[in-house]
RNA sequence: GGCGACGUAGCCAAGUGGUUAAGGCGGGGGUCUGCAAAACCCCUAUUCACCGGUUCGAAUCCGGUCGUCGCCUCCA
């Protein structure tokens, strides 16, 4: 397995150092409703896990919660709550829109919140003002930047050209502009915590050092993000790693995603253009977002279109199409050969992940699948690789179709719809069963108006017909209320 | 200004020295169907921004030109 690096710009082969691959990525600032750049990557973050479980890795999970700094303390003070408040809020509604998402999680995972790791903080700080890495000014701990060799190595910078750049700023109590802060002294008002150096707070990157260190050890396998991350964050990370742990590398293979585009502009909350998680899931279904993000590469850019995520919703509904379709009971034995395709998508995901060309490759055996359903052969064995490669790798929900009423109709639940596990209640599912038999009955005596107009009406409230040799499929693309049934129905002249 | 990425069909997007240049969406034609829908089949890039070069051979390597974007400040 090759998995590109950004330390060294390369691909490398894949070697963890233990059967257990200890894999951190950086987790949100709960201050505001995530947006679909944050599940982007956490799609991402979440294949690239789901796949490396499936080559029989296992894998130590930990992604922190930056639940203390500036912009969620000048927010609570503008919405008159206090920090600790605002954060749970977006921290259970990440956490919400990440279980929306299909974003695997397991009980061994750790999802540590700065506020909870203060005394590992302190202790790393104080161990990097001991060895000189570090030095107290005015309340607060900076890094000394000028007595690391290495920083820049991540973003392959000089610390000279970032000088030269004049972009540091502040800090006039700093000893050097491009020094950073680790911990910070409060302001009268502002939430702190006692430390050796007076009341303050961590500074945004040595929550990530600390928390990595304490549940992961010294040596990261992999260390994740978006790229916008690299520079400071994680040049940061690094150096505080490693210049308290005195151990290199960190990370073995640091990995970042391409950033999502909104029209012209990266989308983000300072430019305000973002469409959050919600909104998206109101809209598209989990598997379209998910296969609009896995369509290109993890690396490259994105850029969020209406259009594309349309084309993405068609082929989740493909995809699923595929993986429900029923076998015909005169299928022959003879099987198509699933494995290929299994070599193929693991080839692909192999090279770095390329969930792009993995994709391809379920498309192709989606039409294998739909071909052999036409010509009469088995398909169970490609059927069951196209469930198993996209649910547990892709982590697509690919909702599962169930026959009901005796064979006749087959029920299927997409689109938006399967973000939840959606329920339809029974008055629901009777009365639209109810018309579907008074359709099937207009068929058969040949009244095609008044079958056309029941599937155009029920069309209308998102519950899609089609009619197949062995009954009529039914698709909810939403759950129509009872009361727009009961009209339909005394418009229909059809009794319960 | 410094660092980096990218430019492949109507749209999205893989491919990075020799393959018929993946796949999805869209469009056109056909099969099936009472009609639809779905599904399947055929067609939709002689060509990979442009110009040079290396090579027996380049979308793929090198140089240049044009264009787009990201990072250098909080960000996934």
């Amino acid at each position: 397995m090759k998995v590109y690096n950004t330390l060294s710009g390369k691909k490398e082969e894949f070697s963890p150092q233990g059967k257990e691959v200890r894999m951190y990525v950086c987790g949100v600032t709960p201050y505001d409703e995530a947006h679909i750049g944050h599940a982007m990557s956490y799609i991402i973050f979440d294949v690239i896990r789901r796949y490396l479980r499936s080559q029989n890795y296992k894998v130590k999970y930990v992604q922190n919660v930056t639940d203390i700094d500036d912009k969620i303390i000048d927010r609570a003070a503008k919405l008159g709550i206090t920090p600790a408040e605002l954060a749970k809020k977006y921290t259970e509604s990440f956490d919400e829109d990440m279980k929306d998402l299909n974003i695997f999680r397991a009980e061994t995972d750790i999802y540590p919140r700065a506020t909870e790791e203060i005394p590992k903080i302190i202790e790393v700080i104080a161990g990097l003002v001991d060895k000189g890495f570090a030095y107290p000014a005015g309340g607060s701990v900076y890094f000394r930047v000028r007595n690391d060799p290495d920083y820049g190595k991540l973003s392959h910078r000089s610390l000279e050209a970032m000088r030269a750049a004049e972009c540091a700023v502040g800090g006039e109590e700093k000893e050097d502009a491009m020094d950073f802060a680790l911990w910070k002294a409060s302001k009268p008002g502002e939430p702190f915590w006692e430390s050796p150096w007076g009341e303050g707070r961590p500074g945004w990157h040595i929550e990530c050092s600390a928390m990595s260190l304490k549940y992961l050890g010294e040596t990261l396998d992999i260390h994740g993000g978006g790229q916008d991350l690299i520079f400071p964050h994680h040049e940061n990370e690094i150096a505080q790693s490693e210049s308290f742990t005195g151990k290199k590398p960190f990370a073995k293979y640091w990995m970042h995603n391409g950033l999502l585009q909104f029209g012209e502009d990266k989308m983000s909350k300072s430019l305000g253009n973002l469409i959050t998680i919600r909104e998206a899931l109101n809209r598209y279904s989990p598997d379209a977002i998910r296969i609009f993000v896995l369509s290109s590469h993890y690396r490259s850019p994105l850029t969020y279109s209406e259009e594309g995520l349309e084309a993405a919703e068609k082929g989740a509904e493909r995809l699923m199409r595929a993986s429900s379709l029923g076998g015909s009971k005169a299928a022959s034995a003879q099987a198509l050969d699933a494995e290929t395709y299994h070599k193929r998508f693991n080839e692909a995901m192999d090279d770095d992940f390329n969930t792009a060309q993995a994709i391809a490759t379920l498309f192709d055996l989606a039409r294998e699948i739909n071909e052999a359903g036409d010509s009469g052969l088995s398909f169970s064995k490609a059927q069951s690789l196209l469930a198993e490669l996209g649910r547990d790798v892709l982590g697509l929900k690919l909702p599962e179709t169930r026959i009901i009423s005796a064979g006749k109709v087959t029920f299927r639940i997409s689109g938006k719809l399967s973000a939840k596990s959606t329920v339809i209640p029974d008055t629901v599912s009777a009365r639209v069963n109810r018309l579907i038999e008074e359709r099937v009955n207009c068929r058969k005596e040949k009244k095609w108006q008044q079958a056309d107009e029941i599937r155009k009406k029920l069309a209308e409230l998102g519950v899609i017909l089609e009619d197949t040799q062995t009954g009529t499929d039914v698709t909810y693309k939403s759950v129509p209320s009872e009361e727009s049934l009961n009209s339909l129905m005394k418009e229909l002249g059809i009794a319960l």
